[in-house]
DNA sequence: GTCTATAATTTGATAGAC
DNA sequence: GTCTATCAAATTATAGAC
């Protein structure tokens, strides 16, 4: 991989998470890194396999971003998630690449799609095994949907204190009854 | 507001929905409501502006929807909410109209932030009121961006059970401890 | 309210030279 | 690996006739 496709995929990346799928063109990719849009064919053949690309590094990175640590509880599995997550609405106000990715999934091709799904798979599974017992799929799922709308509400409020409401139940095993 | 519109309307909200804001185009509707797209702009003048009015049609429709019933307890109140999105899942395994706006928020103009903001705080107003007590704001925000992410979970993996995993210990005031 | 016609721009992609 | 040149298509929007 060149360094000039990583420079791509990185702004591509950037781009994807901010205003969706429709939100990146090579031209505009390679205007930002002072090539022209017929180079950027030579590193991805089709915008949909540039899609896939990026998304799969991005599987990758935040999955190694969430390392299961040594006599970890439950919690805090679930803990790294959320801190994973929000650090980068922290840094960027973006939404998770393959979040905005499955909300647009009808206007996906099929590699595209195929990386989406993927990745939250790999999240649920790893996530559950370290969260473990019965229920641990079911809170798995649980935990990575609630990431994923937190990030919405935060983006949609322009304040990631949305995100730390809708989330600051999570790492609690339990969820205090209001009544 | 004539049939027109309201037909325009209907289909810009079934493509934002799958697709995202750059999911559908005047070209389209026109010509699936069978006139020309110059003739969209008499009743929209722009896109962004359609985009608003749809997303405040859908913003009213759906808090309709989810009507506080008398003597109703928190449980049922997050059950309504549940509920009503399950079923729009069913029917046609599209996204929530703001969620995906909101995700791709980057993309979109004032007037259209606007009005997914509005729907979220809306929301929010509404069910932290009826789950009532402490708390109730932040188990309001949980609620909303579980059903939010869930609802993409569904979509990722093409299977309506993803939102049901994800969602399922939402109505129980108490998650069960795993461990 | 709808039409024709058109402007001005952007887009994904290709061919072929260097 | 990058370029020039180009294509075919799509997009939002406007002007003005009917």
């Amino acid at each position: 991989m060149s360094g000039t496709a990583e420079r791509l995929m990185d702004l591509a990346e950037a781009h994807i998470r901010d205003r969706g799928y429709a939100g990146f063109s090579f031209r505009d990719l390679a205007a930002e890194v002072g090539i022209k849009s017929a180079s950027v064919h030579h590193h991805f053949p089709t915008k949909a396999k540039m899609a896939a690309a990026v998304a799969q590094r991005y599987a990758k990175r935040f999955l190694a971003s969430v390392e299961a640590k040594p006599d970890e509880s439950p919690e805090d599995a679930i803990s790294a998630y959320r801190t994973a997550i929000r650090k980068t609405i922290e840094h960027d106000g973006r939404m998770c690449l393959c979040g905005i990715l499955g909300a647009e999934a009808g206007a996906l091709t099929p590699e595209v799609t195929a990386e989406v799904q993927s990745f939250f798979r790999r999240c649920i599974e790893d996530l559950a095994g370290r969260v473990g017992g019965p229920g641990a799929t079911a809170r798995a799922h649980h935990v990575i949907a609630t990431l994923e709308g937190g990030m919405i509400l935060a983006r949609a409020y322009g304040d990631i204190g949305a995100f730390d409401q809708a989330t600051s139940a999570l790492s609690s095993s339990t969820i205090e009854p209001t009544s």
